[in-house]
DNA sequence: GTAGGGTTAG
């Protein structure tokens, strides 16, 4: 009870503190305190509640309420539901996607259809394509980069190969592409001989393009090779400024090397003059490490220095001690931001009510908004991206709508990870119509769709069986130049084993190794005693065959 | 790209 007489007074102080404009309407959001209160009792049941919007999209079936009890699972279970079989059918954007995956009919689906063969060096790509009589596609080069990131043979092979035409020059974006698929698949080698290309060629080297090497470098663990290409820089024409060193910090601090961070922050910090970003990383990099000692240290340093701590400094110390759920000392550096004049803004609020609302107090979560909107800020797109998590891990996944529809109104546009989020709640809770409409809102949003956005999905239709509607999943993906990445194709092996599908399982399986990525043992059994119990002895040999090749490498 | 992203089902 005095509960609910808490959560009362706090929806009627989150409603009548509410900013005139741009701010999420609390109000529209529960349309009373009813809704705070009755699912704090338990009362409110998840539901595919009916759209009310259904009535306005004849294309948009009725299947979750009107399922055909007599239409069985059959031998080919497209049909299982027949109204959304017809629906992902006759879906106009459906038959786009349907025509371009079967029949090739821009260069660029000629090109993937080429590329995405399995190949087993470069070279083997540049023979294939110097047989094919096939002239560099004029205008969809950077997505074919894009849909073969994680695919270095392809998209080596191709880039050779396209080099090689007569009247065809790479672009600097092109090799800058390619310098980073060589470092993402860890082939520095050719990546180094590249980047000497790139500079014979004066001016298609940027900083991003450095930035981008020594990104690799330290994610691979190759801290010292990192700081290496920072300190010659020059050579590269690259100017060895506040920029580039900002950008070899950041490289560190991503590859988890707070203590290399330091050591190059040591070596340089004499040669030019620092600039408050130079503090901020380092702060952020011992605070992810869980070294607040030291980010301490270099918080006085910055003053020393004549560098005033801002938002974002504090905001890191904030983070940090929302990681420990140590809210008192939140509370304590939130104070000490006011007394110093410096105000948070919406990142520093949303870091505190995730983690309020992670550690399962969604009261005080919605504390940390009303506190955000006395101080006169405005919550942004990811704010309610996570709002919108919160309510819906909290169980109140109406409230999370009314805050998704609400956005909109208040002049917000959602995210890929507004998206992202509202679908995979979706997708949790088998409300598949629901999934396929977000994913249909966010094309005519022009937000474009990443590989977390298909993920869920894809598991929800293995876990449903809906092998057309994967279909087209996987057909959408592709026009959306996203390719499967390693979990995505964990999710689809153990997906398709578990819905009687082994034959897919194994095409998928085999692409992954194809691809370079080494399954889980794992999956591997999974699929292997998957095949057994159908008896596909030969489909056992292939798995087997496939991995002893990739731990004779 | 200075700080906010909620993986993997069994």
């Amino acid at each position: 009870m005095m509960m609910k007489m808490l959560l009362k007074t706090q929806t009627l102080n989150l409603i009548s503190r509410s900013h005139p404009q741009r701010t999420l309407n609390v109000n529209h959001l529960s349309h009373s305190f009813a809704l705070f209160t009755t699912t704090i009792t338990g009362n409110t049941k998840l539901s595919d509640s009916p759209d009310p919007d259904s009535s306005e999209s004849p294309d948009i079936p009725s299947w979750v309420t009107n399922q055909n009890p007599e239409s069985k699972p059959s031998e080919d279970d497209d049909f299982v539901i027949p109204s959304l079989a017809s629906w992902v059918e006759n879906h106009p954007k459906v038959k786009r996607f349907a025509i371009a995956t079967e029949k090739p009919q821009t260069q660029l689906d000629i090109f993937t259809q080429i590329l995405k063969k399995p190949y087993s060096s470069p070279e083997e790509v540049v023979d294939t394509l110097n047989r094919s009589s096939l002239s560099v596609p004029s205008v969809s080069v950077n997505r074919l980069w894009k849909r073969f990131h994680d695919c270095w043979i392809s998209a080596y092979g191709f880039f050779i190969w396209a080099k090689e035409q007569t009247g065809y020059n790479h672009d600097p974006q092109s090799y800058s592409f390619m310098v980073d698929i060589l470092g993402k698949a860890r082939k520095f080698d050719l990546m180094f001989d590249l980047l000497q290309e790139m500079n014979q060629l004066k001016g298609y080297i940027n900083l991003y393009t450095i930035v981008k090497v020594m990104r690799r470098l330290a994610r691979a663990g190759r801290f010292s090779e990192a700081i290496e290409v920072f300190r010659r820089v020059e050579e590269y024409g690259i100017e060895k400024d506040i920029m580039a060193l900002n950008g070899l910090l950041d490289a560190l601090i991503k590859g988890d090397s707070v203590e290399h961070a330091h050591e190059a922050f040591l070596e340089f910090k004499e040669c030019m003059p620092l600039n408050s970003s130079s503090f901020n990383t380092l702060i952020h990099g011992f605070c992810k490490a869980r070294k607040l000692e030291d980010a301490r240290k270099i918080l006085k340093e910055m003053k020393e220095y004549g560098c005033q701590p801002c938002v974002v400094s504090y905001t890191c110390f904030i983070e940090a001690y929302c990681r420990e759920k140590d809210f008192d000392n939140v509370d304590s550096v939130l104070d000490e931001m006011k007394k110093k004049g410096c105000t948070p803004n919406a990142v520093t609020y949303t870091i505190i009510m995730h983690a309020r609302g992670k550690s399962g107090t969604i009261g005080k979560a919605l504390e940390v908004y009303e506190m955000m909107k006395n101080d006169g800020c405005l919550p942004d797109s990811s704010f309610c991206s996570s709002l919108i998590f919160i309510l819906s891990k909290g169980g109140r996944l109406k409230d999370a709508d009314e805050i998704f529809e609400d956005m909109k109104k208040q002049g917000l546009k959602p995210t890929v990870l507004t998206y992202n989020t509202m679908i995979s709640l979706a997708c949790e809770h088998s409300l598949e119509e629901k999934a396929l409409k977000l994913l249909q809102r966010m094309e005519e949003d022009s937000c474009k769709p990443n590989v977390y956005t298909y993920k869920p999905l894809l598991r929800m239709c293995c876990r449903k069986k809906r092998m057309k509607v994967l279909n087209f999943l996987l057909s959408h993906m592709l026009n959306n130049d996203v390719s499967i990445d390693f979990s995505t194709y964990c999710v689809l092996v153990r997906g398709l084993c578990s819905c009687g599908k082994p034959e897919q399982a194994v095409a998928f399986f085999e692409e992954m190794v194809l691809k370079g990525m080494i399954p889980f043992d794992s999956l591997r059994k999974k699929l292997v005693e998957t095949l057994e119990k159908e008896n596909m002895t030969e489909a056992v040999e292939k798995i087997q065959r496939l991995m002893s090749n990739v731990t004779a490498e």
